[in-house]
DNA sequence: GCTTAACTTGCAAACGATTTGCATTTTTGT
DNA sequence: ACAAAAATGCAAATCGTTTGCAAGTTAAGC
């Protein structure tokens, strides 16, 4: 999504190109993990931008496709760009919070068969994964208890 | 998981089987599809229980690794009992709500790929899908418009 | 640029799912 | 049955998110 799109994007559905908008587009296109609506509230530099403006802004961009909002089981949700030809997923540490990207989806690969045993026609799927990032593996010893 | 394995469960991790509890993994293990918590707390027929005691339960069971949170992007989460040897996700009609099972998992599949793509040691994921249920098709006419 | 309608924002209050403090009750292990 | 540990009901608190409304901004046509 170019810069320049994303207003007519927003035309398109009769939205506007406001600056709390634009501020928080170029925030989640520069952030390389999905972020908080608080994390994005605190990144906004420009002139004063209510939370609830964000919370609002990004259920709009949200609505007319350009935002996908992500559940890393923690007590809010994530939300992040979608840009064009990119589908992608994460993967969050278990021990150190930290989240990366997987750009390997799995699902497609499987929407046949799914579609084949659910009798769904599928449109859509959330997918996150949780395990041990590198920095947290634990350290092995010569003993190997149980 | 046994109903009778369920005590042994809880024992080991200095829980009591409860009354509550008892009912409401009964109520899990009998549903076909993942519940809230106030639906659990609405089937609960024996002596009075509160919801905040449904949601305490909740928590401990899914804690202890009988209970799986499922989130399918409502207002609240939704919990099913983990059976034995079964490993299950879900998709919902984006139409009509309805909730079916997915047997089929592709991440185990691509684990090794995901693994080896991020680094990290995987021990968990969601994977929730939607789409539209076969009585939500829409109708195919021969008008084909865009 | 000017004008007006449509859309958006700040602010404070409301919401709703979930959690928690505490006195009381139930369950557990012996 | 008994004491200790764990769980419960109840009401209040929490906290992420939403909403009403008056005022401010943006979009579109002159
Ligand atoms: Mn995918
Ligand atoms: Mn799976
Ligand atoms: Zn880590
Ligand atoms: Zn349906």
């Amino acid at each position: 999504m170019a810069a320049m799109d994303i207003a007519n994007h927003l035309r398109r559905h009769k939205k506007s190109l406001t600056r709390a908008r634009a501020e928080i587009w170029h925030i989640l296109t520069q952030s390389e993990k999905p972020l908080s609506p608080d994390e994005i509230h605190r990144r906004l530099t420009g002139h004063k931008v209510d939370l609830a403006t964000v919370y609002r802004n990004l259920r709009a961009l949200k609505d007319i496709g350009l935002v996908r909002e992500i559940d890393l089981r923690e007590a809010f949700k994530r939300y992040e760009a979608i840009l064009p030809g990119q589908h992608v997923h994460h993967i969050m540490c278990q021990v150190c919070g930290r989240i990366e990207k997987v750009r390997h989806c799995v699902v497609q690969n499987m929407a046949n068969a799914i579609q084949k045993e659910s009798g769904f026609t599928l449109k859509d799927h959330s997918l996150e994964c949780f395990g041990i990032c590198p920095s947290c593996q634990p350290h092995k010893t010569k003993a190997q208890g149980t």
